[in-house]
DNA sequence: AAGAATAGTGAATCTACAC
DNA sequence: CGTGTAGATTCACTATTCT
């Protein structure tokens, strides 16, 4: 079972990834949904929209936040297309997306031909109250398939909701890290012995998940220092 | 506090509600979601595609449950056009989707001029598991407001999601009934006193709701026979 | 048990610019 | 030169969960 990470731009590397590879791809991108005014979020780092109070000083920041909704949307598509190539029939495609992306991260996922299958809200306990209105708690998971699912040998039943915190104190090495937990219950759609694809690596989280679930994993992340956390926690869960 | 059923086709009726009557909007229309062919669209009736078993044999059908996507948005946008003109400055719309029109309807939500404000998933706990897939778990609420939210004199904090079974058994009127449990909590957001408007009324199982949080109620529904189920029920809760 | 954090938001204040 | 508007900046704020 091969684990790496490649240090890239997600769009680069995808395409030296042989066709075929993957059996689930599962893509974490920048939301490019924060910020109130267009200023607000060309201008603003990740950090700042995000997040409150310490973490914004600890933490490093990421790129790639700043699109607007329309050129988000075709990069978006270029990536999913690339990931579609690069995973074979069967394969499922998992994207993260909040309530404010999730039509144009459906059109994407369907103009880059994955078959859309479903959302999956993912429940987060810790979020912010808003007064006179609905509290913001979810994030979501769209699922695509590439052709018809995968047939398991052993039939697998998967939950409807997915609920998990964010790792917090010194677990947290990024901003926006998902928990293990949830990307462990993901995972479990692709094949058994298959290869998982993660164009935005982050901290590795979905590599920790794999390797804990006894996946291949091939992520791919664009900084260097996010890059060399994944590679160090990878290491860290094959121990 | 007035409380009544209309009956009569949805965009008639509307056009002849007053400007600015309606504290809240509550739609559950037609998906138009269900078959995976135009054809299968066309052609199948609402108690096929939705019901499976005895129910199929007992609940009267509905109409209208055969709209291509495209004009499903057209046509529900011109709905909640009109249902702006008839709500008020801060009135909240809430309408009701499965997961393949989401896109669509938070379209048509912000073509007619709602300002989008979140999406509310509806989390059935009865429901199929999915072999090799994620379950199908959940409907969804997209929340809109007419310019800023209304500002309650006595704060309220909304959940971010809801959760209730359909009814079942005796207790079921109409094929696709919402549990009046999940639909007191979000008539919570109708200011106090306020009018709720109700273009697709059903078996009335908002009206009920209404009632019950002290608001008014206009519901608006097609049928005959839903018309006079829905106006039975709303009586019933009054005693 | 106390303290801190939350893939934020709305209102108020301030600044820049056109008429 | 005063006025009005649009855009940018700042600040206050909320309740549950987790450390």
């Amino acid at each position: 079972m091969h684990h790496q990470i490649i240090q890239g731009d997600a769009l680069a590397v995808l395409s030296t990834i042989p066709a075929g590879t993957a059996g689930l791809v599962i893509a974490d991108p920048p939301y490019c949904s924060g910020g109130r005014t267009p200023t607000e979020r060309r201008t603003q780092s990740a950090r700042c929209k995000y997040v409150s109070g310490d973490a914004r000083h600890k933490l490093a920041d990421f790129p790639g936040d700043t699109r607007d909704q329309r050129s988000y949307t075709l990069w978006i598509t270029m990536i999913l297309l690339e990931c579609l190539r690069a995973s074979h029939d069967g394969a499922s495609c998992l994207v993260f997306t909040d309530w404010r992306q999730l039509p144009a991260t459906s059109d994407a996922l369907q103009a880059a031909g994955w078959t859309w299958r479903g959302i999956i809200p993912w429940r987060k306990p810790i979020n912010r109250p808003t007064r006179d209105g609905f509290r913001r708690e979810c994030e979501y998971v769209l699922w695509g398939s590439h052709g018809q699912p995968h047939r398991h040998a052993q039939p697998i039943y998967l939950p409807g909701v997915v609920e998990g915190s964010q790792p917090r104190g010194h677990q947290r090495q990024h901003i926006t890290q998902k928990p293990v937990d949830v990307l462990r219950q993901l995972i479990q759609i692709c094949p058994e012995g298959g290869t998982v694809l993660d164009p935005f690596a982050g901290s590795g989280s979905a590599g920790v998940a794999a390797r804990l679930e006894a996946r291949g994993y091939i992520g791919i992340e664009l900084t260097e220092h996010y890059a060399d956390v994944a590679r160090q926690r990878l290491t860290e869960a094959g121990t």
